[in-house]
RNA sequence: GGGUAGGUGGCGGAGCGGUCAAUCGCACUUGACUGUAAAUCAAGCAGCCUCAGGCUUUCGGGGGUUCGAAUCCCUCCCUACCCA
């Protein structure tokens, strides 16, 4: 499933294949949890290229729920989507909703966050819906506490998420299971978490439950402790993380896939990332050269610049004015919303396009 | 000409003797969002200062009553509707 095709220093490029294709890593994926990039048609996502997306396991279940998704052909169908797509098991949801569930050992009860209706997600069900969906890359069903956590919760988690692996390793089929490392901010239970789930055998390794409100520098020292247990043969995904700066730290200590909400909701709320310079990313991977805007400021109320001159997205090259798009944000066009996500997601996915390329061309033999 | 109801901060609109520099909504300003309950949320929004507090000018204009008024009285101006 992962072949590596080139490395700079402990930053890796290579491809994730998949039933639906091939995705160069490192690689961004756009948050679809229900169906959809917020704003985005397929079109859209074509123009922008990025080369998997993201769903939710739980969101999903909701709605449209099982008999839809077996009646039209899984997310692939119901979508019209024909690239991969990698679903998050409800882990999450187990973390954001945490006050309409309950958890137990054998799952977690919840109460939907729609009609208030009851529902058990186990690690078996998250493996059932996942497969309904029919997702490329599936996640095991998996717990962790916010931040701080104590060290006896930090415990249970990785516990608990070693239990539950090994339960959606059982019910799951053989190919695209994803195992989640936890352990909170202790690096002795990020290893422990790391090793557990290693000796079950995955196809590949996420980190999770960091950029909860730690310290950027407690993520990248977990990240540090955790990637070089992890099999170097196998992807590995730091999930929800993050800011471009905070992607290509963790490219450079070995992560390989990202997701994220930062490039889709800050767009919809009128902030976006902007170039300062032709190329995002300089041939060392020293760091990324962006800026953030709020588009709703009164700054720009007479500004005709395009977005972003230095943009190649459909918007900035249609040359929308920042005085446009303000306009737009201030009488509440949705328009405004689509132009800036596509303008955001586009700067994502040339971020790892240009750290991909960075890597291949400076990779040391 | 007569009658009735009104004139409050950018707008709408509370308040109807002290706890009012004045509830609230909108608009406006700034800032946050990290495996999406998020087209959301937070803060600010008379001026000034030695700024967890204090001071100065505000509730159509003017005058009065009172220890004290956006709130009561007189008067003028203006608006809406009704009657002639």
């Amino acid at each position: 499933m992962w072949t590596e095709q080139a490395r700079l220093g402990h930053a890796r490029a290579g491809t994730v294949t998949t039933a639906h294709g091939v995705v160069p890593t490192p690689a961004f994926m756009p948050i679809a949890t229900r169906g959809a990039v917020k704003h985005l048609a397929n079109s859209d996502l074509a123009q922008i290229g990025n080369d998997i997306l993201l769903a939710n396991t739980y969101h999903l279940y909701l709605r449209p729920g099982l008999e839809v998704l077996k009646a039209v052909g899984g997310l692939h169908g119901l979508m019209q989507w024909d690239k991969p797509i990698l679903t998050d098991s409800g882990g999450f949801q187990v973390f954001s909703l945490a006050h309409l569930r309950q958890l137990t050992p054998d799952g977690v009860r919840f109460n939907s966050h729609i009609d208030g209706a009851e529902l058990f997600m186990t690690p078996e069900l998250s493996m059932e819906i996942q497969q309904v969906i029919g997702s490329d890359i599936q996640m095991c069903f998996d717990y962790f506490p916010g931040f701080p956590a104590s060290r006896a919760d930090a415990e249970h988690s990785v516990a608990l998420t070693t239990q539950w692996a090994k339960r959606c390793k059982d019910y799951s089929s053989p190919h695209g299971l994803f195992a989640i490392v936890q352990g909170s901010s202790f690096a002795d239970l990020r290893q422990q978490s790391a090793q557990e789930l290693v000796q079950i055998g995955f196809d590949g390794y996420a980190i999770g439950g960091l950029a909860v409100g730690e310290p950027t520098e407690v993520m990248y020292a977990m990240l540090d402790t955790t990637i070089p247990l992890l099999p170097s043969d196998k992807p590995h995904y730091l999930m929800g993380v993050g800011q471009p700066e905070q992607i290509l730290e963790a490219v450079k200590r070995g992560v390989d896939l990202f997701d994220c909400v930062l490039p889709s909701r800050n767009a919809r709320h009128g902030q976006v990332y902007m170039h300062t310079q032709a190329e995002l990313v300089d041939t060392e991977l020293t760091a990324v050269q962006y800026r953030k805007i709020n588009l709703t400021s009164s700054e720009y109320k007479t500004d005709v610049q395009a977005l972003d001159p230095l943009c190649h997205c459909s918007t900035c090259q249609s040359g929308y004015s920042r005085a446009y798009l303000r306009h737009l944000f201030s009488v509440a066009e949705p328009l405004a919303q689509r132009l800036t996500t596509v303008h955001n997601v586009s700067f994502y996915i040339e971020l790892m396009r240009t750290i991909r390329h960075q890597i291949q061309t400076h990779a040391q033999s």
